[in-house]
RNA sequence: GGUCCCGUCGUUCAACCGGUUAGGACAACGGCCUUUCACGCCGUCAACACGGGUUCGAAUCCCGUCGUGAUCACCA
């Protein structure tokens, strides 16, 4: 009576592909590999507001490179499709409408400025959070009325007042959660989109995932989807939640951009071998057993199983990854190896845009390397003759260092990588960090190029690529806070 | 702040259901190899968060404390 093991990767297309995405994905992979089951990709595109266009098939190709492609999914369909979940709707709205006629959801008709107010109350007071319940008793007379008369409303889940909640998770064992400090969770929120919770359990049971196998935050709202598959009378899959990735700092935080290279474009980028990342990636909170550190995911598959996971969140160390990406790089044959080189940055494509920023300052061919060095590597020592020159005169690191972070942001949300964008971009940052355009401008060229004689400096930022920009304006915010004003 | 997860070297992963000089790897340091560097090899440094129990015996089981983290949205 064992149903076929199915598993599924849902990720968000709010921004770029996400290491944690993929290592998420990778146990999602192994496990239903394992088991000869499916692996199913479901693009979870509910947010209006923050989706961006370009982000949904970045994921996708991401995924893809790193070899963990899926059985079912938006590109390549499947029975349960679609895979989308703005494609869903009526699905929703269907299942929403199945719950407020069972009586186990109501309409809400309090508006965002009246929870604003209430949360900030409960904030002041120090008293419980959540929805207080204003809508909860309507009649439903009055209920119908008022959304026949067109009122906004959301659709929430009438969650029990008292009692726990139980959940069984394969790696934690139970946990128990009383209802007291749940609240009503909007489903379907008023422009008709549904929520995560809504979503992610209709969708779940529609395509017949039997292990939810996600990051260790969504423990707290489990309870609510563990209650949503009652109300809808459905059995609940078995429950799998992974540690976190943890950025390098001192306290071992939740692995975020502002302190790691999160984008996984950036580790294709920096020369980093897919077989070399998943690699590492399994190492984070598996052991392979005998002492086995490197292997494939054949051959993770082989040897997996849960009771190998541990649950301390692992750190993202740079450090090793480099080490077992030279592993990888070593066994590679040299005509292998030529072709992965050829695949980044060293081609004729790449040269051919790098070769106009620097034709007027070469006085031979070979100046070309010369000039054009830092086009090709990661990362960059500050610690030479011009370092000094992130810190203009009369301003302290404090303020340089401010600088140059607010830079990396404003590169990491420009939409459009353009000259253009980019100064227009890095001009704002010199205004609103009250600076003299040369005072940032000198700052971070030294901080993308090492030197502070290089080409244009906008061309450049635009041909080096935002991950790697970011990364240099991130290391170089935190050196100059290292020097003396 | 409430709730919940977690807690072994700086980092990562071990040490089957209690009995080990607590092990491997990365990093660091030292050595060998090498014209140099790297690779490789050898070695050194380094941890059971704390306090109570249970037990002949606790890193391992129980309780408490502390600490980290996550979460408390019409985001996922």
């Amino acid at each position: 009576m064992t149903k076929p093991v199915r598993t599924r990767i849902a990720p968000s297309p709010t921004g770029d592909p996400h290491v944690g995405t993929a290592y998420i994905a990778l146990f999602n992979y192994v496990f239903a590999k394992k088991h000869g089951g499916s692996f199913i990709l479901r693009i979870e595109d509910t947010d209006q507001a923050r989706a961006r266009s370009d982000s949904e098939g970045a994921i996708m190709k991401s995924l893809h490179w790193l070899g963990l492609s899926w059985d079912e999914g938006p590109d390549v369909g499947g029975p349960k499709g679609p895979y989308r979940q703005s494609e869903r709707q009526t699905i929703y709205q269907e299942h929403a409408q199945i719950l407020l006629d069972r009586g186990e959801a109501y309409r809400c008709f309090c508006t965002p400025e009246r929870l604003g107010i209430l949360r900030e109350e409960q904030r002041q007071a120090k008293g419980r959070m959540g929805y207080d319940y204003r809508c909860r008793d309507l009649s439903s007379q009055e209920s119908d009325r008022r959304a026949q008369e067109g009122e906004p409303f959301t659709i929430r889940l009438k969650m029990p007042k008292e009692g726990f909640s139980l959940m069984t998770d394969l790696l934690r064992g139970e946990v128990r959660r009383s209802y007291e400090e749940l609240d009503d969770q909007v489903l379907l929120k008023s422009d008709g989109f549904p929520t995560y919770h809504l979503a992610n359990v209709v969708d779940d049971h529609l395509m017949e995932i039997t292990h939810v196998i996600r990051a260790e935050e969504w423990i707290p709202s489990t309870p609510k989807h563990i209650r949503l598959y009652e109300a809808f009378g459905w059995e609940a899959p078995v429950w799998i939640h992974m540690p976190l990735l943890r950025n390098p700092d001192k306290n071992k935080s939740k692995i975020s951009k502002r302190k790691n290279p999160v984008s996984l474009l950036f580790y294709k980028e920096a020369g980093i071998l897919p077989s070399a990342l998943v690699n590492f990636l399994a190492l984070m909170g598996f052991s392979f057993g005998e002492d086995v550190e490197k292997f494939t995911v054949e051959q993770m598959i082989e040897v997996f199983s849960f009771e190998k996971v541990s649950l301390g969140g692992p750190v993202f160390d740079l450090d090793k990854l480099n080490w077992i990406n030279g592993l990888y790089m070593r066994d590679l044959s040299e005509e292998a190896l030529l072709a992965e080189m050829e695949a980044i940055w060293l081609n004729r494509a790449y040269f051919a845009k790098l070769l106009p920023l620097v034709q007027n300052r070469i006085k031979n061919l070979n100046d070309f390397i010369d000039q054009t060095a830092f086009f090709f590597n990661v990362e960059l020592s500050y610690d030479t003759p011009d370092g000094p020159l992130l810190l203009p005169k009369n301003r302290t690191p404090k303020e340089m260092g401010e600088a140059l972070t607010e830079a990396a942001e404003a590169m990491d949300r420009m939409e459009s990588w353009t000259i253009e964008a980019i100064e227009a971009a890095l001009r704002t940052v010199a205004e609103e960090k009250n600076l003299k355009v040369k005072e940032l401008f000198m700052p971070v060229r030294v901080a993308i190029s090492g030197k502070k004689a290089s080409p244009p400096l906008f061309e450049s930022i635009e041909a080096l690529g935002k991950e790697r920009v970011r990364f240099r304006l991130r290391k170089a915010a935190e050196y100059v806070k290292t020097l003396q004003s």
